[in-house]
RNA sequence: GGGCGCUUAGCUCAGUUGGCUAGAGCAGCUCGCUUACAACGAGCAGGUCGGGGGUUCGAGUCCCUCAGCGCCCA
């Protein structure tokens, strides 16, 4: 024991020592029963750690360290997710690099000290490797970050989203999916950004507001065929309607209004002619058009947003793609089939002022063009609406025509819709959210992505003889040799030389979302298909710890896939945990430049201090980022070394002077008063373990806590003297046996919150580690019987361990000598000429109890009891 | 536009199925170096519980309504 404690330098001296000792080893022998499965969230590592993602870690890390604590074999893993769009984006202009999936591996590539001005095309397996590299030590650091924070993960199983073993678990599950029918591929609009060339889900939209316009034009009316001169068309009739995208309206195929809306009743089911390219398309009806919108009619275009997709699809409309995956206009045959206009020639003249432009320049050139023409009405009018993005993305989705994978989720969603209900949530607003996503689907997942640095999609096709790949002939690998990437491995039956040859085959060039290999993660950490002993102990796990923000992603994924390959829920329980928002209130964002790196902060507050911040924080709630908090943690843990001290320090003396200090004795607590604390500890015992185990951890904290400043400040003092011996043995041991239960148990209590500090002073008195000792027990650590361990959720225990009557009253006397000295500006040593306290025979009864020990914290002379109205005065002895 | 959450002391937050005079910490003020702790301790002061209405013997708590903030989804 130091004789001056401090919380500098735990977190190094106890992170190495937890390392050497295997301390957060997990169990693989545990039985299932005794074992407790944490499905970690895996951090981005291209991006940064920042402040929201030390305190989601800690309510996990709580948890795990509470459940350890109960004997449990805890599987509490870390991952990376590496795999995906950041990490490319990276590793492009590190190395200066660009992904080229048509070529070969090289294996002795090695990209250049600096990085050129012209990106080297390398093969995707080159690129993948260029990734692990630079991801290796992001990882390194990231690695660093948690353990600093003491999180009690077992290191040995780490796993990474692009690692052999994910990626064997994504292409095994893929060719299950596709097996039974879930997964299918098919040519469809999807989302697309035109940056990342790649297609996007559902799940990745986000709205922004960006200003448009709507442009009015005016659409001539077709003659119906069978009237009289048919054939010219008529200029006076006409519809006007109003879009934001005119430079689509080349690919106008219908224009669209509400059944009921009587004004354009009779225009259903006639033609209309499109300004400009002069192509007739039919008025159609539909419940989605609003009749309250422009002017109540719009035009459908395939395709300039979703509600056209849904037209298309629902009213069997043709399609005229414009805009390719450069999200460029590209070049259509006017006048061939498909493309049929009252005057192919002007339209093919029209349209050339287009091609090869961006959406933008050509929406300018339209505009301009249907002035001209005068079927333009009025000015455009300036708006600001919502306008779909890719999360990621800095450019308006487009929406093009593309071969997909897709797994099948809208068949799916009543029984979706159960397993939300099923499962735990804390807390259990979280439900809607998911609710809310799973309802709202309207399209399948589309898991295939245009990109590199992912999961490959562990297909090959068929190529015709012509030199034609037949995507409706692929050629599957064996499960037993995945994982593969169809790039450089060879399908069964092949050889290398035939790759893209007629009568050879081809790779699937595209990789998974990312998604679709972190919703497997407790696939990957439980040994599915790998360990199925342990499959069988840990599946469904525990606990899912995650944010709100991607209950719509990573969550509802996980389930769809528990769904797909179990028939049941990954995890019985979800712990949401909010945001932190800055001290003004503010979300974090880079845009912002207020994002707080954790390291800073636990560097300068310490670990214990920080995690105290974090773990006031409720489950769901958003926090404020309070360095006041911090400070408020480190002057707990202080305060813990110091009482540590002096209550050892009691213990030592009885001990000896070299004597070790043993195990608390319970049998030895004989004083009434001492009883009572060990009383009151017993209920706070109970209120943080039904709280803990309710995934409420800030209100064990608050509960312990509260209980341990009362501690030091009042029964501390009140038998200091007497722990001395000063008034003989039996009550000196009785006192030192109570402060070192009590210190005991304080201090696990604790331990999952402050785990370098309490891990600290346990090693100055007992053997082990303190994260594997036993989480105290109300009922047969501190005298007396009733329930243990942790007991079910709702099961009220608290009020079993009834009153502590005689430390009210010390404490209330003992306040009130307190208040006196203060309000007479003297000191707490100034001694008290007399104590007078009146109250019933109760009252007097229970003081009786705890006299000696009053008189000796208070510095009282003479001590009066008498019969009367509740009250206590004191009378201080002159100043001298 | 729909949904969810929040609004309690200057600040950050508790307040359970309605039931004491609405609590804690920080900051503030006044004291005190006392042999665990001055990076500390003791004490004091500080609130019309966002506004309005209702139910009730009784509302911070339940209902309605309005306002503001935040998030999710259209």
């Amino acid at each position: 024991m130091p004789e001056k404690p401090t919380v500098d330098g735990l977190e190094a001296k106890w992170v190495a020592a937890w390392e050497a000792a295997g301390t957060y080893r997990f169990d693989p022998a545990a039985p299932a029963a005794r074992i407790f499965s944490i499905d970690t969230p895996p951090p981005t590592v291209s991006g940064s750690l920042h402040i929201g993602h030390a305190m989601s870690y800690t309510h996990t890390d709580v948890t795990a360290r509470f459940q350890r604590m109960h004997q449990r074999a805890v599987l509490y893993p870390m991952g990376w997710d590496d795999n995906g769009l950041p990490t490319e984006r990276r590793v492009q202009n590190y190395f200066g690099v660009r992904c080229d999936p048509e070529l070969p591996y090289d294996p002795g590539f090695e990209p250049p000290a600096k990085p050129p001005e012209r990106p080297i095309p390398v093969s995707r397996p080159n690129f993948v490797e260029l990734c692990h590299r630079l991801t290796m030590e992001d990882e390194r650091a990231f690695e660093h970050v948690w353990r600093t924070l003491g999180l009690s993960v077992d290191w040995t199983r780490t796993y990474s989203t692009i690692g052999d073993r994910s990626r064997r678990v994504s292409q095994l599950a893929f060719l299950r999916m596709l097996g039974r029918g879930e997964a299918y591929q098919h040519e469809a609009p999807t989302l697309w950004d035109v940056d990342f060339r790649t297609a996007v889900s559902q799940a990745e939209l986000e709205d922004r507001e960006r200003p448009g316009a709507y442009h009015r034009l005016r659409f001539a009316l077709a003659e119906r065929d069978d009237a009289p001169g048919a054939g010219a068309t008529s200029v006076d009739a006409g519809v006007e309607i109003e879009t934001t995208r005119p430079e689509l309206l080349p690919a106008c195929v219908a224009l669209v209004a509400h059944p009921d809306d009587a004004r354009y009743r009779p225009l259903v089911g006639r033609d209309v002619v499109t300004p400009l390219f002069g192509v007739r398309v039919p008025v159609v009806a539909h419940p989605l058009a609003d009749p309250l919108k422009g002017t109540g009619i719009a035009m459908i275009c395939t395709f300039g947003d979703t509600t056209d997709v849904v037209w298309w699809r629902e009213l069997d409309l043709p399609t005229r793609t414009l805009i390719g995956r450069d999200g460029r206009f590209e070049p259509v045959p006017w006048g061939a089939p498909g493309w049929e206009s009252d005057d192919p020639d002007s339209a093919l003249r029209t349209y050339g002022e287009i091609v090869g432009r961006t959406v933008r320049q050509a929406q300018a050139r339209i505009v301009e063009l249907l002035a001209q023409s005068g079927h333009l009405v009025g000015e455009p009018r300036q708006i600001t609406h919502p306008v779909k993005f890719y999360e990621r993305g800095s450019q308006p989705l487009e929406i093009v025509s593309s071969r997909q994978w897709f797994v099948r989720t809208l068949a799916l969603r009543d029984r979706l819709l159960e397993r939300g209900d099923e499962l735990r949530w804390h807390p259990p607003y979280m439900a809607h959210r998911y609710r809310a996503w799973v309802e709202g689907l309207n399209a399948d997942w589309n898991i295939s992505r245009q990109r590199f640095f992912g999961v490959p999609i562990p297909v090959w096709y068929q190529v015709d003889a012509d030199g034609a790949v037949r995507y409706d002939k692929p050629l599957l690998p064996a499960e037993a040799r995945l994982p593969i990437d169809p790039s450089t491995d060879v399908p069964e039956g092949y050889e290398s030389e035939q790759r893209g040859k007629p009568g050879g085959f081809a790779g699937d060039p595209d990789v998974m979302d990312t998604w679709a290999t972190s919703s497997l993660t407790p696939f990957i950490v439980t040994g599915w298909e790998e360990d199925p002993e342990l499959f069988a102990k840990t599946f469904p796990m525990d606990l899912r710890p995650q944010a709100h923000d991607i209950i719509r992603t990573w969550l509802f994924s996980s389930v769809v896939r528990g769904e797909l390959e179990q028939g049941q829920l990954p995890w019985r329980h979800a712990a949401i945990s909010g945001f932190v928002v800055d001290p003004d209130r503010k979300k974090m964002s880079k845009s912002k430049g207020n994002v707080l790196t954790p390291l800073p902060l636990l560097e300068q507050h310490g670990t214990d201090a920080v995690r105290y911040w974090a773990a006031s924080a409720r489950l769901g709630g958003d926090a404020t980022l309070d360095e006041g908090q911090m400070r408020i943690g480190r002057r707990l843990a202080i305060k813990l070394l110091n009482a540590s001290k002096f209550v050892l320090g009691r213990l030592g003396d009885a001990a000896g002077q070299d004597g070790p200090i043993g195990a608390p004795d319970p049998g030895a607590v004989c004083e009434p008063v001492d009883h009572d604390l060990l009383r009151r500890l017993a209920r706070v015992v109970t209120e943080a373990t039904e709280a803990l185990a309710g995934y409420d951890h800030t209100r064990a904290l608050e509960s312990t806590e509260t209980f341990f400043w009362s501690f030091c400040d009042d029964y501390v003092e009140l038998v200091k003297v007497r722990s001395y011996g000063a008034t003989g043995d039996a009550p000196a041991d009785s006192a030192r046996a109570a402060l070192s239960l009590a210190l005991s148990v304080q201090l696990r209590l604790f331990a999952p919150f402050l785990p370098f500090v309490t891990e600290e002073v346990w090693s100055w008195w007992r053997e082990g580690s303190i994260h594997l000792a036993t989480w105290p027990d109300a009922s047969t650590e501190l005298g007396d019987a009733g329930p243990s361990a942790v007991p079910a959720s709702g099961e009220a225990l608290s009020d079993k361990w009834g009153p502590s009557p005689v430390l009210d009253v010390a404490t209330e006397v003992l306040a009130a000598i307190r208040r006196e000295k203060t309000a007479h500006k003297r000191s707490m040593r100034a001694r008290v000429a007399r104590l007078t306290v009146t109250g019933d025979a109760e009252r007097l009864g229970l003081l009786a109890l705890v006299r000696q020990d009053l008189v000796d914290a208070g510095g009282v002379d003479e001590v009066v009891a008498t019969e009367g109205p509740a009250s206590v005065t004191v009378e201080l002895a002159p100043d001298t």
